[in-house]
DNA sequence: AGCACGCCGACT
DNA sequence: GTCGGCGTGCTC
């Protein structure tokens, strides 16, 4: 019976997005399996691309003559079937194409890499094959080639002297290093022995130290050079005379080689007992639950993740643990390594992509049953798995900002429906969104309100910046911080200073009032647009001029706020000269490594203040920080987003959480010009509960998340008037399938209305249920498709983090 | 994406 | 007359 492959193949447009039929040769029909991926040819030219198998049957849908699968690249699947089914789900739900899924899913260097060289097959010009060729008989194209040569090569192509070959590259490759095998047996080696002279000792050490080694792993040939007396060409006579066999084994490039010391389980408060208590039942029952774990900084969140994986391991199942990027320090990982040891995989950016490689590798054969690792981690091909925990839940880092669009949080939860698991979402400030589920029901609510070491939370001073900058103009540091700043160098204790950066210059401020201009429609800031010289709401397209004096209070203060980490470093330097200032920003964590460098530089009392951007705020934990100083808590309050005020309040109780750790009771002090700004007095309460319960409702005034769903369509086009054409019909496009309900804010332009060359519009729609709504937007998709020939491109993000 | 087919302007 | 421009259609 002939076998059909249904294949994905490599090819990222609407058109190709679905299977195709390939005839599998009787040659590999014994291994072929779904999931692996293969080499097919496709097109006119046969060109070779790769594919992913989907299933394999005995019947073909496709009418015409199929072509044969060329090679199987993988030995076992390099996706196994829930991956499959997630990768279906995950294409439906983000409008990305399903080979896409598929490939995010997997470590880079498991996507191929394509190339095309020319081949000879018959006699030429000498004199030709020499300038074309080189001499040799086959050539690369690429991009150096040429135009005139390209003639001449398609010319022989013609005359059938010459082959257009396609390779498909699988870049993944395993390390292997040679290791040392005795060849014979302990018997044969010493019958070797009396072959030797007497004077041939280093030999007979040699066949000694081989009878040794029999029943004993074979040892690796650097380690063997390293420990033992032995040279290479000590090993290189043995191995000649047949004593002894180099083996290449294969090895993983482990990225962290050290040993780290183990950690034992901490003794449990009664909240976290009642917290871990309440996730374990759930794996024992095999429920898909949910919980929240609400708790403030200090009260031991990781303590509760670790023992919930360390009851799920004695079941037999394994553990993901997902934790935002900028959190996943070298602390972090050894606190995990602690106290699981190697069966932890660790993914993560930092590493390379052959160290990615390896641990997938370790964790697809299921030598590690714990994985801990950043966003796409969560795609981490574990089996069995016991519980999913996602740290710091609300990070916006957990949703991709490229295709696929997906939030880590929603893979999580399909995956615990998957394997019958809970999750736990953990965090100090909860998304608005997790948090109204749990006061739903939705997910279960675990609070944890004491500190472990049950010092209270540090006082927060706030500044009014609006009186300090009367006194001392221009000046980023009110007298208030620059005192306590001294006060602490002088006392041998450490400072953090955060500078907020977003929002960067795009919003206007008066320093005298602190009013910033918001849209009369949306309660939404302006944002300023150089290139018309206007301000802008990005919600309705309400359009106004930039004010010369401060509506409010008249005052001609009024200019764009924004300030880089450079020009205070400076500012500080000037002010404090004795001061040793880290500073840590993007430029300065650009290079591998550099982040922890600097960490570690600032742990070993390399410098007295930590100058930073939001990176400074997650995870870090240093016992001699006294102060924590806020240059500008407002800015990202005059973004145009509607989670402004959450991300101000995340932000400030990250940073608040920083200030004495340990024995020490820590200050933190944030200059404002807005201090009265309920984002800002809820921080300054530590007030999680009080800031979510008035967040919701001023979410549910203006409609927003999480009252409803949000979808965002982008459409760009290099022609500014096309573009906002284009959006308009889309825009009326969907109207007639909404309700009521539903609003369409836009289109208008975003706020970087022109990015590479191209104008930008956006759609946002908000809605409650809408049947309709999925099925319609995928039919755009799919109309707009002859479009893109045209120069558009049409994006869709499903519940968009970003609205700039 | 990338390749072939197809239909119009400036060259041997 | 042909070479080659890029607009259009299709890929099992």
């Amino acid at each position: 019976m002939p076998q059909i492959a249904k294949v994905i193949v490599d090819v990222p447009t609407m058109q190709t997005n679905r299977p195709y039929d390939y005839q599998v040769p009787d040659t590999l029909l014994d291994h072929i399996q779904p999931g692996m991926r293969v080499a097919v040819p496709f097109g006119k030219g046969d060109r070779l691309i790769q594919g992913f198998i989907l299933t394999i049957q005995d019947q073909a849908n496709f009418e015409g003559q199929l072509k044969p699968i060329t090679a199987v690249i993988d030995l076992q699947p390099a996706v196994n079937s829930e991956l499959l089914q997630l990768s279906s789900w995950l294409a439906e739900r983000t409008y990305a194409f399903q080979i896409t899924c598929l490939q995010t899913m997997l470590p880079s260097v498991m996507r191929a890499k394509y190339s095309k060289t020319a081949q000879l097959v018959d006699e030429i010009d000498p004199a030709l094959q020499a300038s074309l060729f080189n001499g040799n008989d086959e050539l690369t194209f690429d991009q150096s080639l040429a135009p005139d040569k390209l003639k001449q090569l398609m010319h022989l192509q013609r005359q059938g002297k010459l082959e257009v070959v396609y390779h498909v590259d699988d870049r993944a490759r395993v390390k292997q290093l040679t290791a040392i095998e005795p060849a014979l047996s302990f018997e044969q080696l010493e019958e070797a022995r009396t072959g030797l002279r007497k004077s041939a000792q280093k030999q007979q050490q040699l066949i000694s130290y081989l009878q040794s080694l029999i029943g004993q792993p074979n040892p690796l040939l650097k380690d063997v050079l390293a420990t033992t007396i032995f040279t290479r060409e000590n090993i290189k006579t043995g191995a000649d005379k047949g004593w002894l066999r180099q083996v290449k084994v294969e090895a993983y490039r482990n990225p962290y080689p050290k040993t780290v010391t183990t950690t034992q389980k901490m003794a449990l408060t009664d909240e976290q007992k009642r917290a871990v208590d309440a996730v374990v039942t759930a794996t024992q029952n095999q429920s898909d639950r949910v919980f929240l774990v609400e708790g403030i900084t200090g009260s031991g969140k990781t303590e509760v993740y670790l023992q919930t994986i360390d009851a799920v391991l004695q079941q037999a199942k394994t553990a993901l643990m997902l934790v935002p990027e900028i959190a996943l320090t070298p602390q972090m990982v050894k606190r995990v390594k602690g106290r699981f040891g190697d069966q932890v995989a660790v993914l993560h950016s930092g590493l390379s992509e052959g160290e990615k490689y390896d641990e997938w590798r370790r964790i697809e054969r299921k030598e590690a049953s714990v994985v801990v690792g950043a966003r796409s981690a969560v795609f981490a091909p574990l089996e069995n798995i016991g519980v999913i925990i996602m740290d710091e839940e609300h990070e916006a880092s957990y949703k991709q900002d490229e295709s696929p669009r997906y939030h880590a949080r929603d893979v999580a939860i399909w995956r615990s429906q998957y394997h019958h698991c809970p999750v736990i979402l953990g965090s100090a400030t909860p998304s608005l969104e997790s948090r109204a589920r749990a006061q739903k029901g939705v997910y279960q609510l675990l609070r944890l309100t004491q500190r472990i070491n049950q010092q209270p939370l540090p006082a927060v001073e706030l500044v009014d910046m609006r009186v300090a900058m009367k006194q001392q103009a221009s000046s980023n540091f009110s007298p208030a911080l620059l005192d306590a700043l001294k006060d602490r160098l002088q006392k041998g204790e450490q400072s953090v200073l955060l500078l907020n950066r977003r929002g960067f210059s795009s919003f206007i401020m008066c320093r005298d009032c602190g009013f910033v201009l918001q849209c009369p429609n949306c309660d939404i800031s302006l944002t300023l647009h150089m290139d018309t010289h206007s301000m802008k709401c990005h919600y309705c397209g309400h359009e106004e001029a930039i004010p010369r004096t401060c509506p409010n209070c008249q005052s001609r203060q009024i200019r764009y706020f924004g300030t880089g980490t450079q020009k205070v470093e400076a500012e500080l330097q000037e002010l404090i000269p004795t001061a040793r200032i880290l500073r840590m920003d993007v430029d300065t964590t650009r290079k591998k490594g550099a982040h922890a460098k600097l960490l570690k530089r600032f742990g070993d009392h390399d410098a007295d203040i930590l100058l930073g951007t939001q990176m400074i705020a997650k995870g870090l934990d240093f016992p001699d920080v006294t102060l924590v100083g806020v240059i500008n808590a407002d800015t990202a309050l005059g973004l145009p987003d509607f989670r402004a005020s959450e991300r101000t309040f995340q932000l400030l109780t990250q940073v608040s959480g920083r200030a004495g750790r340990a024995d020490k009771t820590g200050a933190v002090i944030v200059q404002s010009f807005n201090p009265e700004n309920y984002a800002i007095q809820f921080a300054k309460q530590h007030d999680y509960e009080g800031f979510y319960q008035y967040e919701m409702a001023v979410r549910h005034r203006g409609g927003y998340p999480p009252y409803y769903f949000t979808v965002q369509l982008t459409i760009s086009h290099p022609e500014e008037a096309l573009a906002a054409k284009k959006s308009f019909q889309i825009a009326r496009q969907l109207r007639p399938v909404l309700s009521d309900q539903a609003i369409v804010l836009g289109p208008t332009p975003k706020s970087i209305a022109r990015i590479n060359n191209r104008y930008f519009y956006q759609i946002v729609i908000k809605y409650k249920q809408e049947p309709q709504l999925q099925a319609k937007l995928a039919e755009i998709l799919e109309t707009t498709q002859i479009d893109t020939r045209h120069g558009f491109k049409i994006g869709l993000d499903n519940e968009p983090l970003q609205f700039t």
